[in-house]
RNA sequence: GGGCCUGUAGCUCAGUCGGUUAGAGCACUGUGCUGAUAACGCAGGGGUCAGUGGUUCGAGUCCACUCAGGCCCA
């Protein structure tokens, strides 16, 4: 009775997908797999959270998958690879679901509800999909631990958050300062960037396009600017132009001067009615002062305001390639006027009037002050030009009205200040693919602008400052712990850090005695995010000593965008803490699109179900596709549903298939691993043949490479891999096997074929289990009667049995094996008809059992191996161009056509002359041959390899293909008539044909071996359990067979 | 509007330092082989290498511009 059970070659793979999730399940096997490994000897992985507010699909997937495979192969390794699950719970996109939920709309909105009712509501709604979630994740084979996950809205987490900003302010590396958002000035509120770019908040809208003129100080010159914000121009501070562009001087008819971008003259003034005086760079223009245009903040000159600048974002596309800077308006004029020291102005409230500094519009809505403000401006000559323009502009999408840009103060962490060291923490990074590191990744860097992380919202971490609420005091404190909060207050008891519990707690002022309040905005959870490496393990309040061995981590996995997000903040955070990276190894995978090339979509049903593509060919598929797929390599590519069912056809089907075919032949023989044959004791050596130790030493060579791949991340690399192996095995181990497997006798050689195959599927389990962990369990057990695959540690087979020139020279004879098929094709001669010969030139010494295969596959009598095969064929010169190109250059060509057309002669040096050129003396490797058969014989070659054919069929070989044909008729019987493998049997010929019959009677002999049967009849007897009419040769005839 | 990436067979993608005849898998067609296989082998058809211009003896490959798609930023 052979110890493991024979598998059945129909299998639904979904189902045996949750067998083996119910086992892990029961067994713990997750647990201990982590728990196996010292502490001492940790792989430490980070969850990069997913938002939860929505269901995941595909490419949360891939990144799952990618979470799950490479700490599977670690944990093998012997690492212990613990691993959280996280959930993000915070930020704008949460209070948005709630808002949309429940009708609010905005600040105000929030305010009459109560911020401790609205933040406790988020609480509940982040954790919607919780399960749906686990169920994916569990059933696509992530192993991952989600009760002792981390929440980014647990108080420790929080705290933890506190001690970052704290730790960044004690360091220095916290302003203050203004930052340009998107303001609603109906509902008195700043605007996420995430609101600002919904899909609809951008609609079409109606606004004035006007040109007004700026004189320049102590010249008759007006330089032109162009804005469809006029109610930003009595804010106005600055011009900005190009370096980049040309601007002209012009006269009008009216004898008026104006500076603007030369190309774009045209489009303000008529041709014929302007003379041009001069042309000059941007560059001359930066500098100069000009005449404020508006006369409310004249003031502001001597501090800096009312000069032309230089900027980059000036274009001379549309417009008039001069810019008007109004400060507090754009990020563009913010970031540009405080780099040059030019003052900013903010004269609208937080409604989005006019205020007192602006008495001409006071109290005025900015968008109703456009009109005024123009006939004003007309009035006083200083407009030059008015229009209306249609453009899609920003709006607020729950009241429908435009948005303003607008400055608000905000927190900044000092990011340009440490950027140095940024960049040096990025360098200590592998990246995968290694180009993220210096491209997308790098450059992001590169380019660090100051973080703004303070956000006017409500469901964050509260920014932990409390300041002074006395006039006159700027008292300041910052709270880097619950404990140091407890102490200030004298509060006992604080459960929860959200704003509705800490906006309470006050204490007295250190400087004046007055009262502290904490301010009122929140963190950017980004800046949350980038904390888990400390949150998660509530560092530095608890696991001091666990941190200290294990930061930076090992490895953390996120699609490429998350370049500018997850990726970066952690880096930014980790370089001002610790002046280190956060991780060692990081993959940046691409986005998976749908199936059309667009981005996946729900409406559109543009991508395959996903418990669909589960339930119809398992998980195993579907990771080892996505773990093959361009995506991996930090690409955007389509997802193909046939993809997914190729992966089970190429790889799980014919892994299994080789399983089947083991444990079938194991049951028949009664063969178990540890003793052998049952009924035949004495067989205890095994034969090896050159075969065995082929396959032995490419499937050694194999777990190196797999090994290789998975440690250096390279994930499709690994797949690729398999894919490769499989083919070996199955299609040419195996099938180059099957009649040892087959015979009668138990020997040492068909001992050998058992050790050896039941040896390479074991191992194919174990390198292949990372990525496919369903299948390859079940094998695994089944085929050592141990627990788990995934609880073994990664094999490390003797490297000594690993013999490349044997895997170099299998490879060979494969090819040769392929190139006889296809010269036999290129006759017609099916490979059933025997040949004599096969001439074979070759790189490798061949052995016997080589020259047996290349016999056998190729159905010839005789291999025959020579260097010099010019007896059967032509030859035909290619040269190089590679090698004659640089060295002749112009002269190339005429010497490719040379060779070509064999117009060349060998020197007695073996160098070749072509055409007769004393010039043209050629070096024998420079002129490479390839050959074509000479009649009678059919050749094929490939670069060295050679292999020629003698395509004549003699009389007696015509009989043998007969032969061979009988017997193929034959098997196919016995496989309709149902038999068992080993079944004996009678077979009948009936026929009349005196050739056929003398056929049956030579190789009959042949015939009872190769179909088992015990005797052939050539007379009509009774009893057939089936007959069939068929056709060998020219001649029908009826055969029968019965057991 | 700006930045980055991509564009090669019907589909998904390789294509080395620029080398003259551009490959693979899938799909399709033909054919062969088979008592493990949902197979497998061999062959064939299928290409304006997105387009235009340039550099070069030689360009899928290098450069410039254009077009299309994607991602990010605005």
């Amino acid at each position: 009775m052979a110890y493991f059970k024979p598998a059945s070659p129909e299998v639904n793979f979904a189902k045996l997908d949750e067998a083996v999730l119910n086992f892990w399940e029961e067994n713990n096997t997750f647990e201990r797999s982590v728990e196996r490994r010292s502490v001492d000897n940790s792989y430490v992985f980070y969850d990069g959270p997913p938002f939860a507010t929505g269901l995941p699909h595909y490419g949360h997937i891939m990144t799952s998958i990618i979470k799950d495979v490479v700490p599977r192969f670690f944990t093998m390794k012997g690492k212990r690879v613990e691993r959280r699950f996280g959930w993000d719970c915070h930020g704008v996109p949460v209070e948005f679901e709630l808002e949309k939920e429940m009708g609010l709309n905005g600040r105000s909105d929030i305010l009459e509800m109560g911020i401790g009712n609205f933040n406790e509501a988020c609480r509940v709604i982040v954790l919607r999909y919780t399960r749906e979630w686990q169920e994916v994740i569990t059933r696509i084979g992530r192993w991952v631990d989600f009760e002792h996950d981390y929440k980014t809205m647990n108080p420790d987490y929080m705290e933890t958050v506190w001690w970052v900003f704290k730790t960044l302010y004690d360091k220095g590396l916290i302003y203050e300062d203004y930052k340009v958002v998107h303001y609603s000035w109906r509902l008195s509120t700043p605007y996420s960037n995430f609101e600002a770019t919904l899909d609809d908040a951008y609609r079409m809208r109606q606004d004035p396009s006007v040109v007004v003129t700026f004189k320049l100080d102590g010249e008759d010159t007006n330089v032109l600017a162009w804005t469809t914000t006029p109610w930003t121009l009595p804010s106005n501070m600055a011009l900005a132009v190009s370096p980049e562009i040309t601007y002209a001087k012009i006269k009008n008819g009216d004898g008026s001067i104006y500076v603007m971008a030369k190309s774009l003259v045209d489009q303000h003034f008529k041709e014929g009615e302007y003379e041009t005086l001069a042309e000059f760079s941007g560059s001359e223009l930066v500098g100069k002062t000009y005449q404020p245009l508006l006369p409310y903040f004249g003031d502001k000159k001597s501090e800096g305001a009312f000069r032309i600048l230089s900027a980059d974002f000036v274009s001379d596309e549309d417009g008039t390639g001069i810019v008007h800077i109004a400060p507090a308006y754009g990020e563009d004029d913010f970031f540009l006027s405080r780099a040059n020291g030019v003052p900013m102005v903010n004269p609208v409230n937080d409604t989005g009037d006019f205020d007192s500094t602006v008495p001409d519009f006071a109290g005025m809505n900015v968008f109703d002050a456009n009109r005024p403000i123009i006939q004003k401006l007309k009035a006083e000559g200083l407009l030059h030009s008015q229009k209306t323009i249609d453009h899609s502009y920003p709006h607020d999408w729950r009241t429908d009205t435009p948005l303003i840009y607008r400055a608000i103060p905000s927190w900044y962490v000092n990011v340009t200040k440490f950027k140095q060291d940024m960049l040096a923490a990025n360098q200590q990074i592998n990246w995968y693919p290694t180009h993220v590191k210096n491209g997308a990744f790098g450059n992001w860097l590169e380019g660090a602008r100051d973080w703004a992380i303070s956000r006017n919202r409500f469901w964050g971490a509260p920014i932990p400052v409390w300041r002074c609420t006395a006039d006159d005091c700027t008292a300041e404190v910052v709270v880097g712990s619950v404990d140091e909060l407890k102490a200030l207050s004298g509060v006992e008891e604080l459960a929860d850090l959200h704003s509705h519990f800490v906006d309470k707690i006050t204490f007295p002022c250190p400087d004046c005695g007055a009262e502290m309040q904490r301010i009122p905005e929140v963190l950017d959870c980004w800046f949350e995010s980038g904390s888990m490496p400390y949150g998660q393990i509530h560092y530095p309040f608890e696991n001091k000593d666990w941190f200290q061995d294990n930061f930076p981590a090992d490895f953390i996995v996120e699609y490429i965008g998350q370049t500018r997000g997850w990726f970066y903040t952690l880096v930014v955070l980790s370089a001002a803490l610790f002046n280190c990276p956060p991780f060692k190894n990081a993959i940046a995978h691409g986005i998976l699109l749908g199936e059309d090339g667009r981005k996946m979509s729900k409406r559109l049903r543009n991508y395959p179900d996903v418990d669909e593509t589960i339930a119809k060919y398992g998980a195993d598929a579907l990771r080892l596709y996505l773990m093959g797929h361009p995506v991996i390599d930090g690409n955007d590519s389509s997802i193909e549903g046939a993809g997914i069912s190729e992966m089970l056809r190429r790889f799980v089907i014919p892994v299994w298939n080789a399983f089947s075919f083991l444990t079938r032949y194991a049951e028949i023989d009664q063969w178990q691993p540890a003793t052998g044959f049952a009924d035949a004791p004495e067989v205890t050596e095994p034969a090896f043949s050159d075969l065995d130790r082929w396959i032995r030493s490419r499937t050694y060579a194999l777990t190196y490479e797999v090994d290789e791949a998975l440690s250096n991340y390279r994930l499709r690399e690994a797949v690729g891999r398999l894919l490769d192996y499989i083919d070996d095995l199955n299609n040419w181990y195996i099938r180059r096997s099957r009649d040892r497997f087959w015979q009668a006798d138990k020997d040492g050689d068909k001992l050998a074929a058992y050790q050896t195959l039941h040896e390479v599927m074991v191992l194919l389990c174990q390198v292949a289990s990372p990525l496919a962990p369903f299948f390859t369990e079940l094998m695994y057990k089944n085929l050592t009667g141990n627990e788990s695959v995934h609880l073994t540690d990664w094999p490390t087979p003797d490297k000594s049995v690993i013999d490349e020139e044997l895997n170099a020279k299998m490879a060979e004879v494969r090819q040769i094996a392929s190139l006889g098929l296809a010269a036999r094709a290129k006759v017609n001669i099916k490979v059933r008809q025997p040949l004599s010969k096969v001439t074979v030139r070759n790189n490798h010494v061949l052995g016997p059992v080589d020259i047996e295969l290349i016999k056998d596959e190729l159905n010839v009598k005789t291999v025959e191996l020579r260097d010099d095969v010019s007896e059967y064929t032509e030859a035909i010169a290619k040269p190089n161009a590679r090698v004659i190109g640089p060295q002749y250059g112009k002269a190339t060509p005429q010497i490719m056509k040379a060779v070509k057309s064999n117009n060349f002669e060998a020197l007695p040096d073996g160098r070749y002359k072509v055409a007769g050129n004393d010039a043209w003396v050629l070096d024998a490797d420079v002129i490479n041959v390839h050959f074509e058969g000479k009649d009678g014989f059919a050749c094929e070659t490939l670069r060295d390899l050679v292999v020629v054919l003698d395509v004549h069929v003699t009389p007696e070989l015509e009989r043998e293909g007969l032969a061979r044909d009988l017997v193929r008729q034959v098997q196919t019987l016995r496989k309709e008539a149902d038999y068992k493998l080993d079944d004996r049997i009678t077979v009948g010929f009936l026929t009349g044909d005196e050739t056929l019959q003398a056929i049956i009677a030579e190789f009959g002999a042949y015939i009872r071996s190769e179909t088992l049967a015990k005797s052939l009849l050539t007379d009509s007897t009774d009893g057939w359990d089936l007959t069939k009419q068929v056709t060998v040769g020219d001649v029908t005839l009826d055969i029968g067979v019965k057991r």
